[in-house]
DNA sequence: CTGAAAGCGCTAACAG
DNA sequence: CTGTTAGCGCTTTCAG
């Protein structure tokens, strides 16, 4: 069918070996033949079946990205993209490829995590979330696949090489910068909290609070889900308290996004009644009304570093487990504003 | 090292070829013997090593998947995960695993291309734009190899695989929508003109403004960039003329978001002073302030047709080309008003 | 209904 | 520096 290595070998004159020899860029092949070698192979319009290495030298040449169940509306959210685009980045760099999995429901994503692994598809796995007692990380961790997370394991921190920004600092810092404008009265709202990342955002907000002495009651601490509803309920809960909040750290964008609309839904408006801070800077967070207060958590860069790391790791599997830490900026925008009365309780 | 064919060959006491039929599901073994082999296969953990499979086979149940090269700030629109969903569903329940390309920039994407096809790694290939003279299209049709566009090709239509929605009524619905609630002065946002989607968008509602006899001034046709500025700039072009435009037919909901941030800065607001229609129904577009009257198009529908129709094409490469037009719905919201006089002219 | 044997296209010792 | 020879793990005739 297609043109083979041995095709290429009786056109240049040479052993099959040879020719392999030349793809690979042996340095023990004299300059010549690797010359003759190499116009065969384009006279030829020669491409190496990438099966058959793959067979030969048991490896892909590819990593498996696995994306949140699209149960999860999570899905929907433009941190994806962005982050493939990273890993995607390196991957075209070191000729890697990427193969991808959107599960429908946890249990697909993880039967595509064994086929991947079983099935010798992929060198190494990114894990594109992370929550507590994942059993894709489970059966990775037994297997002893390589693989790395965007985000911070919830177990076994210290054997598992992941990529994250240090979100407990990041939202201390929003915190506080909502604290230092004059916000008394600050509520959080997270995801589910069965992820890490709204955790560790979670105790950043608790922290930079009580350092400040200021309220925490439990009632400013809502975690709601991307969809609208949830983010509804979430909005008219906090503002029908006796003590509504003036300033709001949120853990996502988008939830933002929803956030926003509720409370003009509610005759709120940001910033003039409420302050608004979250995360991530989506591309969207500059185009919405008004443009957000948010850390850019530089969502290209964790997905640029994760993908170096799994393929060293991949490569030489005794690569020990490593942390490394994408550094954060945040970008002031036009959500909040600083107050300076505070509203008599 | 991993348990292969022989083992569980050795173990249930058959030939390697018969585990092979047992795979396989050959109707010619007995089930009697069909059980002790998967018994074996059980007990010893076996499963098929992909590669060796897709050697001997010659194909690799995968699909790949381009994107339009992340030069293009298109990426981070949330249509592309969506279509993935989409994709990854149908691609789930064949069996049949996803490889996703996501190149720097357009030599980059052709690369890609050009590793997946040449290395025999996918099987066929879903494209997620179309736009007019695309390298990429030239060399898949060339190879003869099995590929649809999700969107309208612009050359060789009736030859090439695509699903697609009717963007040319769509966008005369919307417009006419617009003329329906007393809008006289529509003008039209629109993405880069090389995109067939612009460009069926455009006609639509260049189609049902002619018809209505209502004015189509030159300037009523902007084509901005994704991005914030070029928005910026269409719009206060738009609104700095003599007769500024009531009704915007936009081509798409995030560019909408742009322009509702950009009128806010200039001091109009929607749908008060003017009304924004859109396509796509991201999530986003129900939360935004207003949410937005908007074509669902059905993205993730677009994505299931796409793979059900690449997957005919790949197993039977005869199978003729075929067009799928998925249908729209127009989802009325808030981001349209009617009015009732005309602003003297 | 099942086994033996050849081969998919490439790599990797091992010779020379 | 290069050729020879085995495989990698699976499928697939061809016999039986």
């Amino acid at each position: 069918m297609a043109v083979t290595i041995k095709d290429v070998a009786k056109k240049a004159g040479v052993a099959p070996s040879t020719v392999s020899r030349v793809i690979a860029d042996n340095p023990r092949i004299s300059l010549d033949t690797k010359k003759r070698v190499r116009k065969a192979m384009k006279d030829l319009g020669y491409h190496p079946n990438i099966n058959a290495r793959n067979l030969a030298v048991r490896s892909s040449q590819a990593i498996g990205v696995i994306m949140p169940s699209s149960a999860d509306k999570a899905l929907q959210n433009p941190f994806f993209p962005e982050v493939l685009r990273g890993i995607g980045s390196f991957a075209h760099e070191t000729e890697y490829s990427l193969y991808v999995s959107t599960g429908g429901n946890d249990q697909e994503v993880f039967e595509e995590v064994q086929r991947m692994v079983n099935g010798n598809r992929v060198d190494g796995i990114i894990l594109l979330y992370s929550r507590i007692a994942d059993p894709v990380q489970q059966f990775l961790t037994e297997k002893k696949f390589p693989f790395v997370i965007v985000g911070k394991p919830s177990e076994q921190e210290s054997e598992i090489t992941y990529v994250d920004n240090n979100n407990f600092k990041a939202s201390k810092d929003l915190t506080n910068h909502l604290i230092d404008i004059g916000h008394r009265h600050i509520a959080f709202i997270g995801g589910s909290t069965e992820l890490t990342v709204t955790v560790d955002r979670f105790n950043g907000y608790k922290s930079a609070i009580e350092e400040a002495d200021l309220p925490l009651p439990n009632e400013y601490t809502v975690h709601a889900e991307f969809l609208k509803s949830g983010g509804r309920d979430a909005v008219e809960q906090l503002f029908a308290l006796d003590q509504p909040p003036t300033g709001l750290v949120v853990a996502d964008d988008l939830m933002t996004l929803g956030v926003i609309n509720t409370l003009e839904e509610i005759g709120l408006s940001c910033p003039q009644d409420v302050s608004l801070t979250s995360f991530n800077n989506l591309y969207l967070s500059e185009i919405t009304t008004p443009p957000l207060t948010t850390v850019d958590i530089q969502i290209y860069q964790l997905g640029v570093q994760s993908a170096r790391c799994l393929i060293e790791k991949a490569k030489d599997k005794d690569e020990p487990a490593k942390r490394i830490i994408v550094p954060y900026e945040i970008k002031f925008r036009q959500s909040t504003r600083s107050i300076t009365s505070e509203p008599v309780e």
